[in-house]
DNA sequence: AGACTGTATGTTATAACATAACGAAAGACG
DNA sequence: CGTCTTTCGTTATGTTATAACATACAGTCT
């Protein structure tokens, strides 16, 4: 029960959802900051679905657990979640995403699938934009690197 | 009576302005796309800014102006302007910006500063992402690449 | 001219995404 | 126990975006 690359491949989910579970409270503990009941499901809901969801599609579940029905309460844990590196937000899509390395810092770069919806999380080399920021003075603090494409499975299957 | 900031640096705003729409022109009769009033009016909008604006941003100007009033009005203006290369949306802003380089093919880099929101057009050297891509068996259609920080001017001032 | 076609607009309505603001509950700590 | 801080519940609203349908207008064919 093997394999693990996140991406475009097959990994052995019920391990990687456990193991980030792990992760996350360590990580919050360490920042002395509360893995709350919410907090966790959410990041459950997002390590479970394993593809960039909406916050009112995290809501919706939340709703269906008793857990949450308005707006802020999911806003509110994927902030958190993202403020602690936990879960990354695809700008592309107005949604987010389970963190693929957790703990690790990291300015993350994404390859959306327009055909399946997956998002796998890659890293960028050196900043594609250091040498225009340094030339122009530009003190870079975010950056978002996003690709829309298609996955190996969508460039022969469904969509075009 | 030149001199407006265009990027982080000082240039000849009137004759840019009058030069990309020149351009657009070309660009839009090479396509035979007509360069109609109202996208022509969206297009001098962005370019008179010359900062990111939100589609109801400039809805408002072109109701002021009675160009249209609805939100479709503007985004479909806007929508063609960027099919046509000529605008290039920011997702970080949900914004759109004029292209600073229009004719040029070209994945389109940004520097967006959080003080004065100013939005600098940069290229990308090579993709960052065509490593990961290649490996995987990604194939990569568009590309958002976008940086988030502070340009020289608002290192100094305002913002901290 | 009259009918037909394609592109662009106008308009209504609503979907989808996001946050401000306020008060209550719960735990931490002197 | 009182107070402080963090989290949560809720109301209300703000912001961004599109579906769907109707109209206008220019060109072309007969």
């Amino acid at each position: 029960m093997p394999s693990a690359p996140l991406g475009f491949s097959q990994h052995d989910h019920a391990h990687c959802v456990k193991s980030a579970i792990i992760s996350a409270e360590d990580i919050c503990t360490k920042n002395n900051a509360q893995f709350t009941p919410v907090r966790r499901r959410v990041f459950e809901i997002l390590l479970e679905s394993h593809t960039a969801m909406g916050a009112y599609d995290v809501l919706s579940r939340l709703d269906a657990e008793g857990l949450g029905s308005k707006p802020p309460v999911a806003y509110r844990a994927l902030s958190f979640l993202v403020d602690q590196g936990l879960v990354h937000r695809i700008e592309r899509l107005n949604a987010f995403v389970a963190c693929a390395t957790p703990g690790a810092h990291h300015d993350p770069a994404f390859m959306i699938c327009r055909g399946c919806g997956t998002v796998a999380e890659a890293q960028t080399g050196s900043g594609p934009l250091s040498q225009s920021a340094l030339a122009t003075g530009f003190e870079i603090e975010q950056t978002v690197i996003e690709a829309e494409g298609l996955c190996p499975e969508c460039q022969s299957g469904p969509t075009s």
